[in-house]
DNA sequence: CTTTGGTATTCTGCATACCATATACCGAGA
DNA sequence: TCTCGGTATATGGTATGCAGAATACCAAAG
């Protein structure tokens, strides 16, 4: 028998709308998605095809659904497709990781235009809060990997802050594209420090609601790690 | 017989590479983006559905190219599609035409930062070379449908004279998008004569190499484009 | 006249079949 | 041994078939 509570529900519409079926297509491109950006597709200069057949078989599936995600993959940039030859995962050239960088400049730095516009101060407080195990001297030697996954926090919570799903939606794929090179260069550690000085010199003018300087500190410190990459990184391409 | 530029074209490998073979999901990706943004999509108020198999019929070809090219246009915006149900042409809310343009905002005034850094002073001559045939006080009124592309074409200058390819291909679909957006607000002409006149002053800063006034001048023009379209335009949702 | 229940139809999602092309392999000739 | 040319295989592009779900339609009951 059906309680009160539920019929009241049912009469205040009170459910939820409806449980959106999550179809063949989308889990495919998630376990692609999720395999393509796990493997470190700079170590090893050997091309990786994507056998539409072999996946089809290796996932139980036909070929129509996995064309589908490969389709989505290609417009996301994981994947480059040349006609009648095949899919590829992407390897980004360096010129390509420059400009990444250099619209991940733009758009952090819109970012925190509108924090200072728009957040509150909790908000604002958070990201202090994310780096209060680490000194603010730059006491960032002993856990780099930790400093990492708060680096990436950081940076995603700027974006989420900001109240714009647009900035959040267009650099969802530009952290996984700079997921490996990330890994390779905030390993040395006198860059963490750097980068961990600039991000509390960011927060204080985002408190300060200085808006032209947070702007200005945030694509500055982006910036930066493009001018690093152009100059020390020489394992792309 | 093959003449003698011929073989001297081959030898010194002066061909183009290929001619990549224009696929059949191409080119109904084409005509369909085609088709719906020359759609006036905001004036009926009904949702356009995008029957598979009526356009397998009307193109003349199967589902499988249509439903790749449909899966690309969503990824691209123009076409939303709910599982089981099909595929619809996109209406973008009031609020995220408003990120939209935020994003451009960002983008463009990381263009212009850029162009103040890289372009020639040619490149930058040309750009003042489009608004010739306007007064610069603002003789606008009279040809208003012809200052809108020159409008266009003076936005995508921007971003081409960035040398950045990633900044032109993201925003390439925002002027789509706009498109008609654009095409309704444009048409006041206080806005045209006020958007001549903000262009000209940020071309200034560009050939003054002031790349702090540029970027501000140019993010400022099209975050005012923003407060414009949250305060007036009422025709969307 | 409105509403409810059931049926029929339509259309998407997935699977499979076929074709054209690109690559690989192999043998003949220099 | 190397190169060239032809055939075979493999693989992507396209077409079609099938099943399940969503919608439309219709009739009967209130």
């Amino acid at each position: 028998m059906l309680d009160k509570n539920f019929l009241m529900a049912v009469a205040n519409l009170s459910l939820k709308p409806v449980d959106n079926p999550v179809v063949l297509k989308d889990r495919i491109y998630e376990a692609l998605k999720s395999a393509i950006t796990s493997m470190d597709v700079y170590t090893d200069d050997q091309e990786h095809r994507l056998d539409e057949r072999q996946l089809s078989d290796e996932l139980g599936v036909s070929r129509t659904p996995i064309r589908e995600a490969l389709c989505r993959l290609e417009n996301e940039g994981f994947v480059n497709t040349i006609p009648r030859r095949g899919a590829f995962v992407a390897r980004k050239t360096k010129q390509e990781v420059l400009e990444m960088i250099t619209v991940w400049a733009a758009l952090e730095s819109m970012a925190a235009r509108l924090i200072t516009e728009n957040a509150t101060e909790g908000e604002i407080a958070t990201l202090r809060g994310m780096f209060s195990t680490f000194g603010e001297d730059g006491a960032v030697q002993a856990h780099i990997d930790e400093y990492s996954d708060t680096n990436v926090t950081f940076h995603q919570a700027l974006f989420r802050l900001s109240r714009c799903g647009l900035l959040s939606s267009i650099t969802e794929n530009f952290f996984l594209h700079m997921r490996s090179i990330r890994m390779r260069t905030i390993a040395e550690k006198d860059r963490a420090t750097r980068s961990i000085i600039d991000h509390m010199h960011s927060i204080k003018a985002l408190e300060a609601r200085d808006t032209e300087l947070a702007e200005r500190l945030v694509r500055q410190h982006t910036l930066d790690l493009g001018k690093h990459v152009e100059e020390f990184v020489d394992w792309l391409d």
